[in-house]
DNA sequence: ACGCCCGCCTGTAAGC
DNA sequence: TGCTTACAGGCGGGCG
């Protein structure tokens, strides 16, 4: 479930691996994952011969710049991991599309579960945006801002804060563990309404999202007991060891040693510390 | 506007 | 042991 810590720490790597490589041949063995594409030989063709020259992320989403100014999206989903490896390495189980470089290996797209994507789009002549991704909302880490207009955006909200900082209409990039882990951070319950935070409340929420995710950055990621987050190189991220909550069921709260609590809201866990979070 | 649910998927684990 | 069921949850869509 990789969340914005993890594509940010695969974005750096791609960034230094295969900035100024030319993409020499793509071969896509499951049409799904490039399913924006009717025709995958089309999207084929708009890669080879490109050269990336340029990384950027906007919440979960990755994309690769090329140098006749389309881009190379990637959106992991659930399952997907994008890994580089050399041309005689194996390849492993549901590896569904493989992009060759001139002189830089192949990056892979391995994805069980198939709910992740490739796909080549063009950015609006004057604003550099990409239509496909325009419904996000900002950036946590790109965007930063002052707490105070990020509580004007809160309060202008009426919904609970679990499901709000998840929404990626409204902030581009958390999903359902770094939601539970900035919660705890903040001192704030999963349901608790958005707009009946104080002004300290919403400064400790701003604080803890742009802390945590920083960390978690700084670790790599996270990697849960499946492990199923790798980076590009096939490993595994560092940050769930710090994790307060997020898969702890029935342990101990770090802050206050009452049990941590499992709810589910909408079909999602939800851990948290029903002393600490008010 | 919000809060639900479903469908899409596969691998793993728990239950009978 | 072997089958069935639940669960993991990102995201778009639908419905009340």
């Amino acid at each position: 479930m990789p969340e914005l810590p993890e594509i940010e720490t695969i974005r750096r790597d791609v960034d230094k691996e295969f900035v100024g490589k030319k993409i020499k041949r793509v071969e896509v063995t499951g049409a799904r994952s490039v399913r924006r594409h009717p025709d995958a030989s089309e999207f084929v063709a708009r890669l080879e011969g490109r050269k990336v020259v340029g990384t950027v992320r906007r919440g979960k989403y990755l994309l690769m710049r090329l140098d006749n100014r389309e881009v190379l999206v990637a959106h992991m989903g659930m399952s997907g991991q994008l890994l580089t490896a050399t041309p005689k390495e194996p390849r492993p189980k549901h590896t569904h599309v493989v992009i060759s470089f001139v002189a830089a290996g192949e990056l892979r797209f391995v994805d069980p579960r198939t709910f992740g994507e490739l796909f080549v789009a063009v950015p609006h002549a004057l604003e550099e945006e990409l239509a496909e991704l325009a419904h996000l909302g900002f950036d946590p880490l790109e965007d930063q801002m002052a707490w105070t207009q990020f509580g004007q955006l809160l309060t202008a909200r009426k919904t609970k804060l679990k499901p709000l900082i998840m929404d990626q209409h409204f902030i581009a990039g958390i999903g359902n563990m770094y939601a539970d882990e900035i919660l705890f951070a903040a001192g704030l319950r999963p349901d608790r309404s958005s707009e009946t935070l104080t002004a300290q409340e919403i400064r400790r929420l701003y604080r803890s999202m742009v802390e945590t995710l920083t960390e978690a950055v700084k670790h790599r990621g996270s990697s849960l007991a499946d492990e199923q987050y790798r980076d590009l190189f096939g490993d595994i991220g560092a940050f769930q060891r710090l994790h307060n909550v997020y898969d702890r069921e029935g342990e101990a709260c770090p802050r206050c040693r009452s049990v941590i609590s499992r709810v589910k809201y909408g079909g999602r866990s939800s851990f948290f510390c029903a002393h600490c979070q008010v």
